[in-house]
DNA sequence: GTCGAGTGGTTGCATTATGAAACCATTTAC
DNA sequence: GTAAATGGTTTCATAATGCAACCACTCGAC
């Protein structure tokens, strides 16, 4: 039997995320509610994925708590997909992902986006990693260990 | 006819980021590199996947140039997949991915991973986004532009 | 050298997920 | 009241996934 395997047991973090946000759908709908989209017809025009799939994704993502519906912003009788804070907690993973599509998946000159400060239109920094002592960590600089809770 | 549409010519970075790694098995191939596996069959074990399956996410590692193969380090006539530079700057989104998973994706006391500085052992800090100006950035303090270069 | 185990795959086939298009029930605009 | 927009569900073809069997090459022991 073909089944998807679930990583949902997984004692990784890693892994559990993955399983949960680790869909190209799911991650790019999280995108587009983080810039603003709210109702199903807009998901669907932004992302031009059939309809079916997206209701799947939808209502997987209102389970697993990272969207909830709520009356429609504008007062009519439809319904909004909003972000819950789980769903807003994704955006460092979100962040981190555009930063590496900036850096290795165009090539120089080609038309982008970039992410800025609403505040003050400029450009941000590179995600930070570090140590409890305040050292700025980089790759090799980590480990992981089993947690001692 | 349902072929798997691809995001690879859009405009957003976080689009082709996650058509190249967001996929749940090459991610957590990419988590095993990070942590030190370099041979098919160490991937095969850790990970408990059809060796077809694997075989092809290796060969999309390889082509899209996070993974390179390299003679084994043990001197055997086999061969290592070992992490590009590229591959290595995955470590963000890994660091996310982990740090949103320990958040949200485990019940209080059950058992798991955490991340620790190499060098002291201590848990490692959240990622942190700054503004150009150093100014720490959270959810909704970002917007995203067109880019001007 | 040569026999058997281990490594690193490929091939075939069943099951599942994906995707396009058609369809349908409400809701809204006119 | 009627037409169009919204938010889906259903149907069916195609593609991806996963298990198991198979195969070529390497290695270590003898």
């Amino acid at each position: 039997m073909a089944k998807r395997t679930s990583l949902k047991d997984s004692t990784c973090p890693v892994a559990r995320s993955v399983e949960v946000i680790g869909d190209c759908w799911t991650m790019m709908i999280i995108r587009d509610a983080m810039l603003g989209a709210r109702r199903f017809g807009e998901f669907q025009k932004s992302l031009g994925l059939a309809k079916n799939i997206l209701a799947v994704r939808l209502k997987a993502l209102v389970e697993d708590g990272i969207l909830k519906l709520e009356p429609a912003a504008d007062g009519s009788a439809y319904q909004d997909y909003v972000l819950t804070a789980k769903g807003q907690a994704v955006h460092p993973i979100m962040v981190a992902l555009r930063q590496w599509g900036e850096d290795y998946a165009f090539k120089p000159g080609e038309p982008t986006t970039i992410m800025v400060d609403r505040k003050t239109g400029k450009q941000i920094k590179k995600l930070e990693l570090h140590a409890a002592d305040g050292t700025l960590l980089g790759y090799g600089d980590t480990t992981i260990v089993p947690s001692t809770a």
